[in-house]
RNA sequence: GGAGACGUGUCCGAGUGGCUUAAGGAGCACGCUUGGAAAGCGUGUAUACGGGUAACUGUAUCUAGGGUUCAAAUCCCUACGUCUCCGCCA
């Protein structure tokens, strides 16, 4: 949610930003509606003031045995005109609230302007593709020659999207996770939370998954609960409507969830094994930091994810995306895309964002500063990182001639 | 799922329609006092949106949303949450 006195006095800024996202807001309607909610509401606060003031005085007018007939005659009109009143207000501001919903973040200035991910920035790299001496397989063939993976039988249990990791397959899947987790707890000094997975709408506002993408969610009809499709949803959820103080930031959580997406409009697309999956597992991390520290954050998170890749030896990239592949909610993004020599494609493992005051102003997270001054933190998170895809550049790249895979000491320690 | 109790500020807690401008206490901050500390004393202590250069000031917020009333923390309805008991299930 931006601040409409920001929208106020930067509204080039923002309608550039509605257009570079290929977001659709009405920024002028917004503007007259705040208006006339501020005209209704001065209305408001004068009469009231008046109600208020006139309805101490009848106590004593009845104590001192005076008619009060007539003023409560007037009082009674005032009283309806508050009510005629209240109610313009209250839908004034249903309106302007709904319209602010869907006004998204604005990219921040380093973000290249594209209207999708053929204009994202690539800015590094690490490590080499991995060469071979034979005919690499894909994860795939990997998977059925050790038997690692279910992907025909799970379609009985749910359907076409999900998978089953049998075996070693589950064991590696595991030991990824704790991998992962550990490295963030011991390594970089997260604390782990765990949290539900299932969550009410308020917190999908809060984050930002809606309104939007509504139709990306699985919903439970009778409790109006959603699955999350990110752990992030509940760990910056988890401060909703607080104040911290300065002394508490920075806040650092890392959270191991599955997370859950319909896919909606991607049928049919990346459906091969483990590439898009409507449950898969993650490692997430979320950091909650003053506003003068989050750029600096963005880059720690994105080497904290780096790290990892690192760890495991799969050689990765690094792209900023540009402001039509940026998310809703998102100031800036850099995503994590890792080498998988089998399927020869880079594959997105991790997305790194910072969403300045966006979901704080959402979610309502504030802390008082070192001048006891109220404001608004700072939210970023980043995959550190998603299993399936990175299950599969660990397999295609440590597969060997004869299809058995050799995984680096740091996974096998938790085997 | 059934029955009941409850929901007040940072926390505890009073408050059954107007003398509440939410008492009182704790905590916290600052000051006085002290060689230093504690105790004591004094002062301050929410958030949001308006008005004003400012001191200050108007409105809203007692879980949330509706209703009754000239007037609601207080009465009524609904939702949510917490706790207790019962039932059912791990």
């Amino acid at each position: 949610m931006l601040d409409i006195k920001f929208i106020k006095e930067n509204v080039d800024t923002v309608k550039a930003a509605i257009k570079n996202k290929n977001e659709k807001a009405d920024i002028d309607l917004i503007l007259d509606l705040d208006e006339e909610r501020r005209k209704t509401q001065y209305k408001y606060d004068v009469l009231r003031a008046e109600q208020k003031k006139v309805s101490q005085l009848i106590p004593q007018l009845k104590q001192q045995k005076a008619d009060t007939t007539e003023i409560l005659a007037e009082m009674s009109k005032i009283s309806l005109d508050l009510k005629t009143i209240s109610s313009d207000l209250n839908d004034l501001n249903e309106k302007l609230d709904s319209l602010l919903q869907w006004v998204p973040n604005i990219p921040h200035q380093d973000v290249p302007v594209g209207k999708d991910e053929t204009s994202n920035k690539f800015l590094k790299e690490w490590g080499k593709k991995a060469e071979f001496n034979f005919k690499p397989l894909d994860h795939l063939a990997l998977s059925e020659k050790n038997n690692l993976l279910d992907l025909k039988r799970v379609t009985k249990i749910t359907g076409s999207g999900f998978v089953s990791y049998v075996g070693e397959g589950a064991a590696i899947e595991r030991a990824l996770i704790n991998f992962m987790l550990d490295f963030h707890i011991k390594k970089h000094n997260y604390l782990e939370l765990s949290l539900p997975v299932i969550v009410n709408r308020k917190s999908m506002y809060g984050t930002g998954q809606l309104p939007k993408l509504e139709e990306d969610m699985y919903l439970i009809k009778e409790e109006d609960f959603f699955l999350v499709p990110t752990a992030e949803v509940s760990i910056t959820n988890f401060h909703q409507n607080e104040i911290l103080s300065h002394k508490q930031l920075p806040l650092k959580y890392v959270s191991y969830s599955p997370c859950f997406r319909r896919e909606a409009g991607s049928y049919g697309k990346d459906t091969k094994g483990l590439q898009r999956l409507h449950q898969f597992n993650k490692v997430e991390m979320v950091r909650l930091v003053k506003p003068q520290e989050s750029y600096q954050t963005l880059e720690q998170m994105l080497i904290d994810a780096e790290d990892i890749l690192k760890a495991l030896g799969l050689h990765y990239r690094v792209v900023s995306l540009a402001t039509g592949d940026l998310s809703f909610a998102s100031a800036k993004t850099y995503d994590i895309e890792v080498w998988a020599p089998g399927s020869e494609k880079y594959f997105e493992v991790s997305s790194i964002s910072n969403f300045e005051d966006f979901q704080a102003r959402r979610a309502s997270i504030r802390f008082r500063d070192e001048n006891n001054k109220v404001k608004y933190v700072h939210t970023l998170n980043g995959s550190g990182l998603a299993t399936p895809r990175t299950m599969i550049a660990l397999l295609e790249t440590y597969q060997q001639k004869d299809g058995k895979i050799d995984l680096p000491e740091c996974l096998t320690s938790f085997i």
